[in-house]
DNA sequence: ATCCCTTTGTCCTGCGAGTGGAGAAAGTCG
DNA sequence: CGACTTTCTCCACTCGCAGGACAAAGGGAT
């Protein structure tokens, strides 16, 4: 079956699918509200996506007083596919075309182990949720990476945690591979997408985005837009200096932030508690499990382990204190925090808004709401199938 | 004499503005190559922008091996009025509709004297270069203010070192007393608009612009347009914590980069050189001229006083430890340092640069330039200009 | 001087996008 | 059953704009 032949032929076009896709199914008379144009050009467009199968009028809907209205919505046998790289596993899930999640799987991976094996996992993930009768096809791919991307060529550079990545050409790779288009970007970038698309930051121009998983990477959208940077390293904030000659860091420095609080600096501290008794919670869980992750921090801290708490509220401290500095400098409207570590839940998050607030300027905190992403793991992929659907729905 | 009552009627029109005023006088052919317009659209445009006057066709230009080509150019006698006011004195300039300053005044000035006395001597020092005949009145005049401002409403707020300031009508004030339109903006960045306009950044769209001064400031600009943040505060990194326990700041927290470098730091850790007897050269200069400022730092550097390197070093590593986390965050194509210490040259730089390519990950500063700025002091009130210009060549 | 070429600018025609009104279609409500 | 709404369609007319033809104005070679 040959999916999504068609694109749209002009920015009108473009952008009642855009419509069609965030504010979902509506009638003619909907999108001219919406849209700045006459009824009779409205018409005309919309009756070209039909032709094109982009769209489909199916049924009336209920009458609002007067003559019943077609209800028109994007074809619903478009599918996206999302897929979001960790350092440590993948995410997979497919979408319709107004993004919503219709499948979705996480399995266990290790990045390190190069491109080829990932995507195959990948891919074969994806073969499997099409496998369901989900998907006939693709229509498009978003892609995340843990790592900067050189975005309009798809490719990542010079990824610190992701050597054998380097050079890779992703885009072009599984393009050829799913037979449609992709595009890729940073998992961060990804997830800030995510969350502006249907989780807490709908409807908000400026914002920062920080997810903290194995490493720690920060989303930033200015006027609605993912800024990306000259070489596509924005938002790489690990590395920020957040204690002066503190630990050292395999990037060389001392003290930067993820070499003090990231996933895996908080499962080497949780670990190292354990060892030396200072936290029975944690030792028995090492016990258990042979490793700790944050997942066990979060427990033991859930439990009334003091050590534990600690470890949140220290790494929450650096973390805002990193943030408190990006927040006097950007002003944004809104901070999300997200990533694995979410489940430390309110206690990082309230470590976190302490220091965000002592330290900021009161002009720039004053009414900045800081708040967890809502939509956790699937903020990813649901900001690769948006990247996708962003592109597919431009003009030509 | 009316000014300017004529504004472009549309995009095109606006285009061909920026265009003329940018890349100064052309013919029609030269603006046919740089707009995407048929030769008998552009023509149909200029001859309307010529009966509204705001251009004018003078004279034919040399040859080029066939007939001669009209020059179009900005009507010659517009002018607009750049007011750039400092913490402690105020620049004002004239320039033409091509952004050329044809008359510039600095006079020292007290910020804290409030919004009325300011503008009464700005308004004064207009006058004056008005009565030069650069002038018989203003299209428009661009102001600058040392704060935070909302952007639409051209009002400050929240000044932290401007009392009496918040909530002062800047823009609707001055309009009505200069009888033209106005435009307000933060100092720090209608100075990065100046260094893009006709200085370092020409040509570059994701920038950083570092103002030291009395305070420290940091203009942003993203994809060419100047990043104001939710409450236009964006930029003010002067309250970044530099030194965990640091040097208490007026703002209330301890370590702020403002508490340790800046126009007015520096001043004061120079004097407490010189009272200490740690410093002759800064002694003899505080002897002399009773306080001492950056410019006394940079002679006695100058002149191989240890002390006042070491100031100036310390100070730029401060300084650039700062920026390094900005440019982790940002990864911004070019980074301008300008404002009052900017005397203090390379060594600053030097200090700054070492600091940023020590501490920022590889991929941000591999091609990073770090700059002064080349406009100095003119750098303010072209971007004013520059900002009333926009506001003037812009669609209805 | 003459002819040919180049460059610049103007004119004219035709196409297609887009507007706005008239009206048809399909309802609800009294 | 008629009055009123809402939705959608059709049509005539306007306007923006492209692109070719053409005029104007000059340079250079013969």
């Amino acid at each position: 079956m040959r999916r999504m032949t068609a694109r749209p032929a002009n920015a009108h076009q473009a952008r009642l699918l855009r419509l069609l896709r965030d504010g979902g199914p509506s009638s003619r008379a909907q999108l001219g509200d919406r849209v700045d144009l006459s009824r009779s050009k409205l018409a005309v467009e919309v009756d070209r996506l039909l032709e094109t199968g982009l769209v489909v009028a199916d049924g009336l809907a209920a009458s609002r007083g007067g003559r019943r209205s077609h209800n028109i919505r994007l074809a619903p046998q478009l599918r996206f596919l999302g897929i979001d790289i960790g350092a440590t596993s993948v995410d997979v899930a497919v979408t319709n075309a107004e993004l919503e999640v219709l499948g979705h799987i996480n399995q266990p991976m290790d990045v390190r182990e190069g491109p080829v094996a990932v995507f195959e996992q990948a891919l074969d993930m994806a073969g499997k949720l099409r496998a369901t009768g989900l998907a006939e096809g693709f229509d498009g791919a978003g892609v995340g990476v843990p790592g900067p991307v050189r975005f309009p060529e798809g490719v990542p550079v010079a990824p610190p945690i992701m050597p054998g990545w380097d050079g890779f050409p992703v885009r072009e790779a599984l393009s050829q591979e799913l037979g449609c288009p992709v595009m890729v970007d940073n998992d961060v970038n990804l997830m800030a997408m995510g969350e502006q698309h249907a989780g807490v930051a709908r409807s908000v121009g400026d914002f920062l985005c920080v997810k903290i998983g194995t490493g720690i990477g920060c989303g930033i959208v200015v006027g609605g837009e993912v800024h990306r940077g000259t070489t596509g390293s924005a938002g790489d904030i690990g590395h920020i200096q957040a204690v002066p000659d503190g630990r050292p860091c395999p990037c060389g420095n001392r003290g930067c932030l993820e070499a003090h609080f990231s996933g895996a600096a908080l499962a080497r501290d949780a670990t190292e508690a354990a060892q030396q008794g200072r936290s029975p919670e944690l030792a028995a869980r090492l016990q258990a499990s042979g490793a700790l992750s944050a997942v066990d921090v979060a427990a033991a801290a859930a439990a009334g382990d003091a050590t534990a708490l600690d470890l949140i509220r220290e790494g929450g401290a650096r973390t805002g204190q990193v943030i408190a500095g990006l927040v006097s400098f950007f002003n944004p409207g809104l901070v999300v925090i997200g990533g694995g570590v979410t489940g430390l839940g309110h206690n990082l998050l309230a470590a976190i808004r302490t220091q965000v607030y002592r330290q900021s300027l009161p002009l720039a905190t004053g009414n900045l709401p800081i708040v967890l992403g809502e939509l956790g793991p699937t903020a990813g992929v649901i900001g690769a199938a948006r990247l996708i659907s962003d592109h597919l729905f431009s003009p030509v």
